[in-house]
DNA sequence: GCCGTTTTCGGCCCGACTGTTTTCAGTCG
């Protein structure tokens, strides 16, 4: 069983837990957090470095110590360090640092003074009226963490992006209205399109930043104000999701919203940038010494540090900073840049709308194309396609062709993979139509390797050509099946497949990780929506979204391209 | 722990807000 990098990722941030509690350097603890942050974000799995004997002290943040570090839970699955420091510190007490207002200090000193090792501890120690006797704990504080004992069960899930928007548009509209308010916009993890913010980060300038801090905290969504400040207050809103509105000088803006947007791991990255440049950068300006030397425009804190504009997407410290310098960065494919759209149903199995329906939407966003992919016959709940039905539908959509201009439906299929790499429909059925989309919808638990092999064999098919939802994840409800998709991109590349990105809020499935390395793998990228109605037709800036945090450029992204010119990159069925 | 256009040692982003305090530590982003 190959270790996976989320694995690993857990036990470095377990292991800097731990040594940040008992008071290590805090260097050295965030040394191993920056090594989880960037094994996480790898595109490749670090037990395949190993097994292809790759120097991992190369990747930037890993020496001598993380490198054997990494070999030795790869091939050992145990950390050695960790355990030796579990030792001196319940593992524990790291659950008890994600409670808001205990950091390690605390933790500390309860686990010192009170003997708590873990939540349990915790709570029975809260109970019995422990913490009047602790120095640094007040009234507050534990009643803080009494709060969080009673709904830790229920704690709220980081939200869909989608949702968030809906949640912020309201919102934003309502600061805007404030007077003398110049600028309102949604930075951090929404603003770098995230799949799921954890919270809502929100810049603004305003001549008066009482007023406009008394309308956000009084806003009528608000059930908790978390913090009250001049430049900065925090609030929960009814749906759970937790925001922050920051207020800055107009001249300001650009810092504040570089620094509000993050990551903190890439702001942490430019900002030391600037101290080797004898700057230091806030989130008031760039300043040398006294002198204010820029801030008021975004771009003016990377002309700073002697680099070009990165795009919001990119800023997550994954290299993006590395690839400035070398003028590198990639030239990220945009909303405007698609031309059609690759997955869509019809009434004719599980869609809302009829055939012409869908075509006239997508016609109305300008696209060029829509294939109609329906469900194949296995999806026996949703009606899915025999050859029968299937070929009856091909004629309708010739018919409905002819009626068109500048527009073309494409005659397609969402055909089911079965378990042993077979597709649903007949290889003679098949060639008729434009796209061959495939996916997996049953038969989720087999082994990874099962999985892998079961899907290579369905690409093996010369009809087959773009592989659907490749992870089969569903954000917040279901994990992806365990499968190799590093081998799926390999075997695509070879076959002349290309692999889906698709754009539903839940799904965004391959995930920016995937599609990037899809990209250096050079395999194409479709960006479909899988619209069972019209109106998720618009679906497709989330996928857009998700392909630029891949560092997906125009030319990586099939459906960017007409449909003539898309056709010419199809293997030969 | 890592890292090097000052450095193989001595640095390592920076500020706001809260709570518990009388000037600041801890936490957070």
């Amino acid at each position: 069983m190959p270790v996976h990098n989320v694995e690993i990722a857990q036990a470095l941030n377990k292991l800097a837990d731990l040594l940040e509690i008992e008071g290590a350097n805090a260097f050295r603890v965030r040394a191993y957090r920056n090594a989880a942050h960037l094994v996480e974000s790898l595109p490749r799995s670090v037990a395949d470095m190993v097994a292809a004997n790759e120097d991992l002290s190369e990747l930037p943040g890993i020496g001598e110590a993380l490198a054997r570090k990494l070999k030795e839970i790869v091939e050992t699955g145990h950390l050695a360090a960790l355990e030796q420091e579990e030792k001196h510190v319940p593992a524990a007490l790291s659950d008890l640092m994600k409670i808001p207002g205990l950091g390690p200090r605390r933790v500390h000193e309860l686990f010192e003074k009170l003997k708590i090792t873990d939540l349990a501890s915790l709570e029975h120690a809260v109970r019995a009226g422990k913490f009047q006797t602790l120095d640094g704990f007040g009234e507050k504080t534990e009643a803080r963490i009494r709060e969080y004992l009673d709904r830790k069960t229920q704690t709220p899930p980081r939200m869909l992006l989608v949702t968030a928007e809906q949640v912020v548009e309201s919102l934003l509209k309502n600061l805007r209205g404030v007077k003398g308010v110049k600028r309102v916009v949604p930075a951090g993890s929404f603003r770098r399109r995230r799949e799921t913010v954890g919270d809502v980060d929100i810049l603004a300038t305003c001549a008066d930043s009482a007023e406009i801090m008394r309308r956000f905290v009084g806003y009528e969504d608000v059930t908790e104000v978390i913090s009250h400040g001049k430049t900065r207050s925090s609030v929960i809103l009814r749906s759970g999701l937790h925001v922050d509105l920051r207020v800055v000088p107009e001249e300001s803006y650009g810092a504040a919203l570089h620094y509000f947007t993050g990551s903190k791991a890439h702001n942490i990255a430019i900002r030391a940038r600037g101290v080797k440049a004898g700057l230091k950068i806030n989130e008031y300006g760039v300043f040398r010494g006294e002198a204010r030397v820029g801030g008021a425009k975004e771009d003016e804190v990377y002309a700073a540090v002697q680099l070009p504009y990165i795009e919001p997407e990119l800023r997550e410290d994954r290299g993006e900073i590395e690839a400035a310098e070398k003028g590198r960065l990639p030239k990220l494919v945009t909303l405007e840049n698609i031309r059609g759209d690759l997955q869509s149903h019809s009434t004719a199995t599980d869609g809302r709308a009829d055939i012409a329906e869908m075509a006239r939407a997508a016609g109305r966003l300008g696209y060029e194309y829509l294939a109609i992919t329906d469900h194949s016959k296995h999806m026996t709940m949703v009606h899915g396609l025999n050859a029968t039905r299937l070929a009856r539908q091909i004629r309708e959509i010739d018919r409905l062709n002819k009626q068109l201009s500048g527009f073309r439906i494409l005659k397609s299929i969402e055909v089911d993979i079965l378990e042993n790499g077979e597709l649903d429909l007949a290889d003679d059925i098949l060639k008729e139509l434009d796209v061959v989309v495939g996916a997996v919808h049953f038969l989720f638990t087999l082994s990874r390797e099962k999985q892998t092999e079961r899907i290579m064999r369905a690409m093996d098919n010369p009809c087959f050509h773009i592989l659907a939802h490749p992870s089969g994840r569903l954000i917040g409800e279901r994990d992806a099946y365990e499968v190799d998709l590093e081998r799926l991109l390999h075997a695509a590349k070879e076959r002349g497949c290309f692999l889906e990105l698709n754009a539903h809020p839940q799904r965004l499935d391959m995930n920016d990780v995937y599609c990037r390395m899809a990209r250096e793998l050079g395999v194409k990228v479709a960006i479909s929506t899988d619209s069972h109605s019209p109106l998720s037709l618009d679906f497709m800036r989330l996928g857009v979204g998700q392909a630029r945090r891949g560092w997906l450029e125009k030319d990586d992204v099939l459906n960017t391209r007409s449909w003539e010119a898309a056709r010419k990159l199809f293997r030969k069925s």
